[in-house]
DNA sequence: ATAGCACTTGACCGACCGGTCATCTATTTT
DNA sequence: AAAATAGATGACCGGTCGGTCAAGTGCTAT
């Protein structure tokens, strides 16, 4: 069992750092099998097909999202404003980090499958948008607070939230596109200019 | 020499809508000739690669962008505050319709095409990041001209032009992600309240 | 001891991929 | 009229793709 689940792991990690790295439809599975050292009739042990594989490394980097350094950025005990910066600043090291591992910056994982695959795969994107919806949450609630603090005025949490998320993953694409996560530290810094007002009641 | 022009032609809109449809890899040569109805060896008459496909498509686009909704939303004539609007309304109305069309949202090629393969082909990707950095531009002019006019207060207006050019992109691709156009209507309009002040010399 | 089971192995499969090419057709040039 | 040229045709190619499978291996439970 212990094997199992380290062959399984292996292949979810390596699956996860080839696509991201690259793209879905980019790595095949034989690449992936030889990279974490497993025979294919392995893999198909473990994951009934690439689709599978896709999804199965959509959650497990959600999870490790969740759990950490988002979990560290959206950290109660930090000010609400400085949760945004910790984010933004977070993702700029890990990109940096990345690109100089691998001499190409991967981008956001589930920003890139998104746009690859939503298209073709209604579940997958399902997936991918939930993602996002638990990630735009805790903007939400580091907006409340700022809000309730009165280190912000009020405005449409919700919306602006949402935004925000929006904005990082277009930074994000941007700097992909440039190669460069220096985009990161020069333009994230701005969502917290973002602004969406609450709706007046008319 | 007319009928020349008309097949590459018919091949290259095709071969757009398909690839912004769902995405580069996923689609063949073979559909792209079946869909415009040119054989196969006359495709590789006009166009000696897939690849090289891809670059003729991203600058038959750039070219109708710039020429068609991105020249209207940047006119002069209009002040520039409203010319972000028109921008966002356009994108909205585009993707709208594209989605009453094919029920997906195709989002935005550029980015679709950046996310997919600019890890793997350098050339595609620097094309791409001059479109990009050709649509900042207005962005650009459009946010000085508003300085200029008392419109707004003194920014940073290059990078914040990049900002609004990343925003935009980023509200493309989660509205991609949750197949709503509408999205793209309720967070837009606040592509306007993104700012980055100009830096203080010290 | 043995039966069962989780896991491994690697040869194998048909389909499809991007791309080639000899051959044909129609138009233009001389 | 002949030659040259641009374009069209579709059979064909090697390679790779995702996926299958029969035969093994080694641990575990009875």
């Amino acid at each position: 069992m212990n094997i199992a689940v380290d062959t399984k792991e292996r292949i979810l990690t390596t699956a996860r750092e080839l696509f991201h790295g690259r793209s879905y439809a980019d790595v095949g599975i034989k690449e992936i099998c030889t990279e974490a050292q497993v025979q294919k009739g392995s893999f198909y042990h473990f994951f009934p097909s690439k689709r599978d594989l896709a999804m199965a490394v959509i959650d497990d980097m959600a999870d490790d999202w969740a759990h950490g350094f988002v979990a560290e950025a959206f950290d109660e005990a930090l000010p609400p404003i400085e949760r945004l910066d910790y984010m933004v600043d977070a993702v700029y090291y890990w990109q940096k980090a990345a690109k100089n591992l691998e001499g190409r910056m991967p981008g956001c994982l589930f920003g890139n499958l998104a746009l690859e695959i939503s298209t073709r795969d209604e579940v997958i994107r399902a997936r991918i948008n939930a993602i996002f919806t638990k990630a735009s949450d805790r903007f939400h609630e580091a907006l409340e607070q700022a809000v309730e603090q009165g280190d912000m005025p009020p405005l449409d949490t919700q919306a602006t939230a949402t935004a925000m998320l929006a904005y990082l993953e277009g930074v994000i694409l941007l700097a992909k596109t440039r190669n460069d996560p220096e985009v990161v530290r020069e333009l994230g810094p701005a969502i917290k200019s973002i602004r969406i007002e609450l709706k007046t009641p008319n």
